[in-house]
DNA sequence: AGAAATTTGTCCGTATGTATC
DNA sequence: AGATACATACGGACAAATTTC
């Protein structure tokens, strides 16, 4: 079967019902998936189809990969989170000027979040949005 | 030669050899890459690895595939218009140094998602991370 | 300590489907 | 219509990391 050429390529068919086992917790969190060669055996696909679909699961972060132990599903206690939030106004730099078709060094809104996990700095957000000029309303 | 096994995955190999043509201008803003045929020639791989080198670049945002048409490196013109999201990696400067707990120069992985509406930028949102150890792709 | 088994990672070659020029 | 190129899928092989015996 080279391409279904009906609805979805299979690897993603695949990949949802894996992502369904992982949301539903018949694959708890921290808990192996089956191995790639036991997929293959149930899904009745290539292994390459397989490992597309974990590869999907992996970018949408439902899945973790490690050379020579297996794919699990992740545990929860990364998922602990704490966010903080700070605004401030600074200067354009050449390429948010560039974006916003303003001159260098107009100011812009700056909001900065610190998103922690486990108490370590996971994540840092900064958005940028033009200062308005009046209040639109 | 199925596998060199030494050092680097072949893929990552030729896509740092092609980011590095594309920096360097030697494929000028906008141009096609060569064809997967020729890249198959020159590197002497298999398509599959010229794929994977080309996603790579993909996910960096210096390549934009269509389908039927080719591969080419983004125009500058593309970049403000077309590319709502691009990943590249960047030396952490001293105030996110600080967040992170990390040594300043430290290469975190930062993606802009550009966010438009009706054809202007609204805002711009810069997430950083810091490079995970075990990358699975 | 060491060998074997398991599992993911990489690569090859081929084939077919589909979209664009 | 034909050429080109990307998308999907197969099967086989070896490498490398981890676990198990």
């Amino acid at each position: 079967m080279p391409t279904p050429s009906y609805g979805q390529p299979r690897y993603r068919v695949i990949a949802d019902e894996l992502r369904e086992r992982i949301e539903s917790g018949l694959i708890p969190p921290g808990a192996l998936l089956p191995a790639e060669s036991v997929l293959t055996a149930e899904f009745r696909v290539a292994r390459g189809t397989i490992r597309k679909a974990i590869a999907v699961l992996r970018e949408e972060g439902y899945a973790i990969s490690e050379h020579g132990r297996g794919t699990y599903a992740p545990a929860q206690a990364d998922r602990r989170v704490d966010a903080s939030e700070q605004q401030q106004e600074l200067p354009a730099d050449a390429h948010l000027a560039d974006l916003f078709k303003v001159a260098p060094g107009t100011m812009l809104v700056a909001r900065t979040t610190v998103i922690r996990r486990s108490n370590q700095v996971d994540t840092v957000v900064r958005t940028y949005r033009l200062r308005p000029k009046h209040p639109s309303r």
